[in-house]
DNA sequence: CAGCCTCGAGTTCT
DNA sequence: CTCGAGGCTG
């Protein structure tokens, strides 16, 4: 370079500047101890923004300054993981720890390895984004979300404004290493930063969790930089080699550390499961003093090497586990006790509360289910009560506080008459729920039946959501189902919310509904008893709508009871066995569908609804004989296939599948043969779960039944894996 | 009649 | 997801 340029050559100075700019980012975000003030940051940050400017040959993207934020992302590309994102298992209670403890060793010991020789390593369950950062020659090239754990996507240019991951690593690498860790938010840059946003009239995000999710979904990477998100890495994804890697995760941390990775400061290393409950009371404890939120805290175990012969579960390591903190309780006050009207006129009080923050939402509601539920919970209008956010999601009022009662707080009386329509309510002998008795008379059963004959799962009428059907029911324009084909876009483009392009394809939806299976028809007029289950098996057994509603069920509640009789008689004499008409089904549903069928206004609906052009088509005709099926296959129908490899299969599905819908499995699970329901017991075949999947799980594991991935169930099917777009 | 096993129905918030 | 209740089995 030219020697006349004071002792440092821009390329020199440049060089320097970014260096000595990270270390200032490393010790503010990583080791949270400050090395200069901000002022200074910022005229060294100023000093190397313009000589960049002023050298464009000489910009690099891994240069502090990119962080500010580049171009403008018009969507975000999608990663597929080198190695996928697992989820961990959940252990609620030291139970499911001290089971989790035992498997390891067995499975330790069934693979050859000396389980007293075991150690784990537990630390914080980081509150935000799974991510992985991929780093090449020591440079950081690509990040992604984790998505579905099998394709995520591609943040990189967000990422790289965050201050807390290095876009260098320090010390000799794997010249291709991937980093997985957590995106998160502190607490009080969180505050800073609502009041922040706020301060301009911007709404404020719920929680810290929520704030970098959004943050880092911003498709401009200038405005992710303005948000004080941070990092935390756990663990190792895809490397090209070994050779610099510590063999204990214990170790593996440190050696993050040392790279300039930032790292949980709480973790242990201990010989058992008493240390990692020990451990697990301490963060409790210590959980309110932490800078950032924490959801629970991981269990490993410290030695790498073991853990692929301690294998996996389903799509969940055996050699990890995460241990939640119980449900978040909290105190409020329930400010009245409202009832809502479902479809079926079942009347449901509703607790209105003052809005608190629990496990992580903002709740106003929760449903006290029904009478008894609130006669247990003895609860009372104006009492302080404790809740919860129960199963992670749905809010549940625990109970009241009594002491907290104060001298006006009023007893809650159901009401004798329909809060909407003022019909009688009646509560029948024998069962809890009280009803309205208005019928379709009331607007609330007319509103939450025409919601159910619209569900996807019914007519699948898209567009037609709540909003719409409480305007058309309060305006008139709809009374029954029937009354939807009679309205045209400029009607619907009369209503609030509703433009002409909308207008149009609610119309488009409500006529491209005409042809739907029969089964979705019969489920979709919501005769009570009557859910997908039965109206699959009326479209088979009668194979049409007349067919149904005409049959003669006074008979056949007779002939089944006499039917069952007789088989359950002992037949010594080898008298045959009579088939069970209609299984499945019994009197009190046959009364149902018979009661629905004598209602002249019910059969006006059904008219109408053929006047309309509305044409159910049959399942592929019922075969007496057992040959195979020459159906010609109306199209959409799902009967289970004889002979296919899931035949005499149940089989149970939980959780989301990456990249396929939970109906759509099931579809497949009866194309070949299986039947999908939706309760583990003795009698299911396997289950099939994907990420995050519920307590179902724990009920299949506790029965020991086996539990599959949609890898193994495709190649169950004989059919591969990926061939989705 | 008791004890499963399923299905139906209702629900919260983002 | 959870609860309630209908259906079936022993």
């Amino acid at each position: 370079m030219s020697p006349d340029q004071d002792d440092t050559a821009p390329q020199v100075r440049i060089e320097r500047l970014r260096t000595e700019l990270e270390r200032h980012n490393h010790a503010y975000y990583v080791l949270d101890a400050p090395t200069v003030p901000d002022a200074e940051y910022d005229r060294l940050f100023l000093e190397l923004q313009r000589l960049e400017a002023a050298h464009p040959a000489l910009a690099s993207p891994d240069s502090p300054t990119r962080r500010v934020g580049g171009a403008v992302a018009s969507g975000f590309g999608q990663v597929r993981h080198a190695l996928p994102m697992l989820s961990l298992q959940n252990a609620f209670e030291e139970d499911d720890v001290l089971g989790f403890d035992r498997r390891v060793r067995e499975a330790a010991t069934a693979a050859g390895l000396d389980a007293s020789a075991l150690r784990y390593c537990g630390e914080l369950k980081f509150d935000g984004l799974a991510i992985s950062l991929r780093y090449e020659s020591g440079r950081f090239v690509q990040g992604a979300t984790r998505g579905d754990g099998a394709v995520g996507e591609d943040v990189t240019a967000n990422l790289r404004t965050v201050r807390a991951i290095p876009l260098r690593l320090d010390g000799p690498v794997p010249r291709r290493l991937e980093i997985r860790g957590e995106v998160l938010m502190f607490r009080r840059d969180f505050e800073r930063m609502n009041d922040a946003q706020r301060a301009r009239g911007e709404k404020p995000f719920v929680n810290p969790r929520n704030a970098a999710a959004g943050s880092l979904r911003q498709l401009d990477p200038a405005l992710t930089a303005q948000r004080p998100l941070r990092f935390f890495a756990y663990g190792l994804g895809d490397v090209s080699d070994d050779l610099a890697v510590p063999a204990s995760h214990a170790a593996l941390l440190d050696w993050f550390g040392s790279l300039g990775l930032p790292v949980g400061s709480h973790r242990c290393t201990v010989p058992d499961v008493e240390g990692l409950l020990r451990f697990y009371r301490e963060t409790g404890a210590r959980r309110a003093a932490l800078p950032y939120d924490i959801d629970g805290v991981v269990y490993k175990v410290d030695q790498r090497e073991w853990h692929e012969a301690i294998g996996y579960v389903a799509r969940a390591p055996r050699f990890a586990i995460a241990h939640k903190f119980p449900a978040e309780e909290a105190l409020t006050e329930l400010l009245d006790i409202d009832v809502q009207v479902g479809r079926t006129g079942v009347l449901t009080p509703v607790a209105r509360l003052r809005a608190v923050f629990v496990g992580g939402v903002t709740v106003t509601n929760a449903t006290l289910h029904n009478e008894d539920e609130l006669a247990r919970k003895d609860l009372m209008i104006g009492d302080t009560v404790i809740v919860r956010r129960a199963g992670d999601v749905i809010p549940e009022v625990v109970r009241a506080v009594p002491e907290a009662r104060p001298a006006q707080a009023r007893r809650f009386t159901m009401p004798s008459r329909c809060p909407v329509c003022g019909s009688a309510a009646v509560r029948e002998e024998g069962e809890v729920a009280w009803r309205c008795v208005g019928g379709l008379y009331c607007k609330a059963q007319r509103k939450q039946a025409l919601l159910h004959f619209a569900q996807r799962r019914a007519m699948d009428i898209d567009g037609l959501g709540e909003k719409i059907v409480e305007q058309l029911v309060e305006r008139d324009l709809v009374q029954t189902p029937a009354d939807l084909y009679r309205l045209d876009a400029a009607t619907l483009a009369g209503l609030d919310r509703m433009g002409e392009k909308s207008a149009a394809n609610l119309a488009a939806a409500i006529a491209g509904s005409r042809t739907v299976a029969l089964e979705r028809f019969l489920f979709a007029l919501g005769i009570r008893h009557v859910g997908e289950e039965i109206a699959r098996i009326l479209a088979v057994e009668f194979g049409g709508v007349d067919e149904t509603l005409d049959a003669d069920w006074a008979a056949l509640i007779e002939a089944k009871a006499s039917v069952q009789k007789h088989n359950a008689r002992a037949r010594p004499k080898g008298e045959p066995l009579l088939p069970v008409p209609l299984e499945g089904v019994g009197p009190e549903i046959m009364r149902a569908i018979q009661a629905f069928a004598a209602e002249p206004h019910n059969r006006e609906v059904i008219a109408g609804l053929r006047a309309a052009g509305i044409e159910p088509a049959p399942p592929p005709r019922r075969r007496n004989g057992a040959d195979a099926s020459e159906g010609v296959g109306t199209g959409h129908v799902s009967v289970p296939a004889a002979g296919g490899v899931l035949e005499g299969r149940i089989i149970v599905v939980t959780g989301t599948l990456p990249g396929m819908a939970r109906d759509e499995a099931e579809a497949l699970i009866r194309q070949h043969g299986g039947s999908a329901t939706g309760s583990v017991s003795k009698r299911t075949s396997f289950v099939l779960a994907g990420e995050n999947p519920g307590s179902k799980i724990a009920k299949a594991i506790e029965l020991g039944i086996p539990v599959l991935d949609l890898e193994h169930f495709f190649r169950m099917i004989g059919r591969d894996g990926q061939e989705n777009s």
